[in-house]
DNA sequence: CCGCATCCGATTGGATACTG
DNA sequence: CAGTATCCAATCGGATGCGG
């Protein structure tokens, strides 16, 4: 067997060459994961938009103590990365709603993923 | 059908009440899980240790430009919610390692769902 | 109805120097 | 070797007030 600079644990963890980063990276898969999801109220306003498109009013009725300027910015943020989209309905009177890409659909996964590892930290004692 | 105060979407993405909250919340799985992988370097230092033990100057060779303060923190805190121990081997000279814990090892999946999802992203392009 | 602008306190993380 | 301690600049997010 030759020499390898790539280990099998390190093919089986980090199948790429982009996963194995000596520095926080943008181009790496677990940064620009975390990326979509990063920041207070996010992973809230995702589920959200998870369930359905949202207008603005319906955040701030669910989410009662998000404030004006975080929703603006996380709304503002998942539109950036071509998470979400605004629609602007052209009836009148004029309906506003943020609603997932198919980008932003593939958060899904990582969502459910999130929660059942959650759930088991939650569920099994620190110590 | 009768009225149901938990909707099928609803039970789908957050099957358990825990995952219904208005706000951010600590006893949510997903701010659980999210709390694991928390803060820059997090999961470069987790990575390291799903390869195994290391030691603190293992961690300092592999990702040479986290400075002292930052891994010291770090450990402390996977360390802190019991997803690391430091462990004092009583030979000579004594040699110091960390490692996952049985819980630290149920970041495994989500790590790799983090590095699926992140690449699915990457190679989409956002618009 | 759907936001944006500004202020400000708290948290974060990098740089640097020091210690058992 | 294996960390601590201190300082500081940048980022984050809550409160409040304004605007199309």
């Amino acid at each position: 067997m030759t020499h390898q600079t790539v280990r099998d644990w390190d093919r089986a963890l980090v199948p790429t060459g982009a996963g194995r980063t000596a520095a926080p990276d943008p181009a790496c898969p677990v940064e620009a994961a975390l990326e979509a999801v990063r920041g207070r109220w996010t992973t809230l306003v995702i589920r959200e938009l998870l369930h359905g498109p949202r207008g603005y009013r319906e955040f701030r009725r669910t989410l009662p103590a998000l404030s004006d300027k975080v929703l603006t910015e996380r709304l503002a943020q998942l539109t950036a990365l071509g998470l979400a989209e605004r629609v602007e309905t052209s009836g009148f009177p004029t309906r506003v709603v943020y609603r997932l890409t198919a980008r932003g659909e593939a958060l899904r996964p990582l969502m459910t993923e999130l929660y059942r590892t959650g759930t088991e930290l939650l569920t099994t004692p620190a110590r």
